[in-house]
DNA sequence: CTCCCGATAT
DNA sequence: ATATCAGGAG
């Protein structure tokens, strides 16, 4: 597929861009990292992973200090409770340790397969599936890879197109591509290294609609 | 399907 | 003002 020839050119190394140092790190900040950008959770995790560092410790922790410190994430309530929950079971159930399967990740709370591809893929060099995010389901739609809109049908979609052992990889090289140039609201399509073959679903009628209100 | 949450880009 | 940001649970 001449997209993916395209974008290893242009994503080599395409990884996540989440600060971690070990699974568990990785797994947490992935999880916190829902409906946020990667460069916030950065500034958080510091302080997170500084008072807590482990599954045990993190499963132990006062929920009202972890409250205030993934507070700038928004949805604090929640991811406070979801991490201190994933906290638990890996303590209860994995000794402690982030389990390396699919199955067993997405046991843990506040774990679906997105979160789990990512840790699975990055930490451990296991593929079992291709994360897909918001910028992937976008960028996939767009260039035409899905027409499905389902994560799940997307992902089955993209698998069937890429090398398994390029799963992780490519699920990031989207990712960064969606981040920084097939963004949502204006895509930059002058700096797309694959818009010849872009379906580009969605993009001009936005635009069209757009420009014809002015 | 809605809810969780708030900063930022447009 | 509104859409969007590496989603997942109820």
């Amino acid at each position: 597929m001449q997209i993916r020839r395209r974008l290893k050119k242009a994503y080599p190394d395409a990884t996540t861009e989440l600060n971690w140092r070990n699974p568990f790190e990785l797994l947490i900040a992935t999880i916190l990292s829902a409906q946020t950008t990667d460069k916030k959770v950065n500034e958080v995790t510091p302080k997170l992973f500084g008072n807590f560092p482990d599954a045990h410790s993190l499963a132990n922790a006062d929920l009202k200090e972890v409250e205030e410190i993934v507070k700038p994430l928004g949805y604090f309530r929640q991811k406070a409770k979801t991490i201190v929950g994933a906290a638990k079971a890996l303590a209860e159930k994995f000794d402690g340790e982030v389990p390396k399967s699919m199955s067993e990740l997405i046991q843990l709370p506040g774990v679906g397969r997105k979160t789990a591809s990512i840790v699975l893929g990055t930490a451990f060099g296991v593929q079992e599936g291709i994360a897909v995010d918001t910028h992937v389901q976008r960028v996939s739609q767009r260039l035409g890879l899905s027409k499905n809109k389902k994560p799940e049908k997307i992902e089955q979609d993209l698998m069937a197109l890429v090398p398994r052992n390029e799963w992780s990889w490519f699920g990031h090289a989207l990712t960064l591509h969606g981040r920084y140039v097939c963004v949502a609201r204006k895509p930059q399509c002058s700096k797309c290294v694959i818009e010849a073959f872009c379906e580009k679903v969605g993009v001009s009628t936005v635009l069209s609609s757009h420009q014809i209100q002015k």
